[in-house]
DNA sequence: AGATCTTAGTATACATAAGTAACTAATTGG
DNA sequence: CCAATTAGTTACTTATGTATACTAAGATCT
């Protein structure tokens, strides 16, 4: 990230190819990354996916699976029975995906106590909320 | 993440640690990223952070740095000048998840052309918006 | 002395995005 | 006909973000 990276200044600045805007604000949201973590085993149906994402409304599922489907990193097939059946699948470019968020993820994990802590005593010493 | 690794369960719950919901989700705005990157080079006083990170409102870049500086990402200096001198900085685990942080930007970058050919295909597909 | 400049913010009004709760369509089984 | 199931919508509420104007605390110019 110094002067002498070119790429860096590429990707920091705004542009109609900032990656930070295009894709990490995308998925940043509440669900996109547990969406994808839990497809990461394998296909998963539309019911199952929402009782294992605990907290989840099927509205946010949908549209977030939508949003997933459109940027290329979740496949949905329809199997036309009755009840219908939906199927959603991570695709190479998810799994791909799947792999730096997991180093992101696992970094947070490892830092959760660093981080509460830093919370907790910014909140002390600003109590007038 | 498959069930022989229960570090992926842990992470992947509903839990009062869940890092995903804890900490992802709140560096997964539109900014925070976006501020980390433009600190890594050195610290850096406000209004230069605001004509550097095109875009961001006065509004939007104080209230990033608060919760950034609250989760303990960045520390901020006061100097008691006339006009006053405000200078962020990142701490250790400000560097710290700047490198994963990187890493996710960086497959992001890489993949763009990707991402941006799915979409254009899935909004040509369903152009009834 | 009074007006004006600077930095680092707040305050206010408003617009857009994200989230919730309740409802719907289509069909099977009893 | 009634209830159950799957995969969603619709209408509404709350959170997040934007645009613009305003403030504090001196320093410097007139």
């Amino acid at each position: 990230m110094s002067d002498t990276n070119p790429q860096a200044r590429r990707v920091f600045e705004q542009n109609e190819r900032c990656p930070i805007r295009n894709v990490v604000a995308q998925i940043g949201d509440k669900w996109s990354i547990l969406i994808l973590f839990a497809l990461v085993d394998g296909p998963d149906r539309f019911n199952a996916l929402k009782s294992r994402i605990q907290g989840i409304s099927q509205r946010m599922l949908t549209q977030t699976l939508r949003d997933l489907e459109r940027d290329g990193y979740v496949k949905r097939t329809v199997y036309p029975q009755v009840p219908v059946k939906v199927e959603y699948e991570l695709t190479e470019l998810g799994r791909g995906l799947a792999k730096p968020a997991w180093q992101l993820v696992s970094w947070a994990d490892d830092h959760f106590d660093e981080i509460a802590s830093a919370r907790a005593s910014y909140d002390e010493a600003n109590q007038a909320e």
